[in-house]
DNA sequence: GGCAAGATCAACCGATCAGTTGAATATGGC
DNA sequence: GCCATATTCAACTGATCGGTTGATCTTGCC
């Protein structure tokens, strides 16, 4: 998804949906690759797994299993390319 | 723990301290419970767990298996009081 | 080659944040 | 009853956020 469709449904600049693209590079949700004119933009789905694996041990006195808890996601979970 | 336990590690105001603590609870992280002059708080073990079920379908294009996932919680975990 | 499209840059501005301080309130100990 | 403790309140301040605008640069189309 080029920066420009990512800004279509947005109501406000241009400048300001690429500082946010810019935020989330920095942050790995995303990663962004320029061709030609052009910047393509593709969301990194495991980017927020260990936020996740870190919440579901929030809390608990004993950490989680996180083998299982792999396992668990490689199982359940549809993979992706 | 009480307020002031909160926030004897930190190096900062009782009143920043305070305001912290007022905002974790209105986003249910933490519960407070006065007795007497003290009050008390305390953590919220499952206060992230939607959010972490929400970052685990982040960038998926089938939605997690829900029941699946909060049967692995149930069996993974140790329950708290 | 000129113009348009895609995208970022730099400067700016109003809003919000995140802390401090001193005052105030409520409660408990002696 | 006085003093101390626990905690919050209100006002303040400097920093940061989150957007805009106009300029600029790069690339592609005709």
């Amino acid at each position: 998804m080029a920066v420009t469709d990512v800004a279509d449904p947005f109501d406000m600049s241009l400048a300001a949906i690429s500082k946010h693209l810019m935020i989330l590079t920095r942050a790995g949700l995303i990663s962004q690759e320029k061709r030609g004119r052009v910047k393509w933009c593709k969301l990194e789905p495991d980017a927020l797994r260990a936020a996740s694996v870190w919440m579901q041990g929030f809390g608990q006195f004993e950490p989680v299993n996180l083998d299982a808890f792999e396992r668990f996601l490689a199982t359940e979970l549809p993979q992706r390319e």
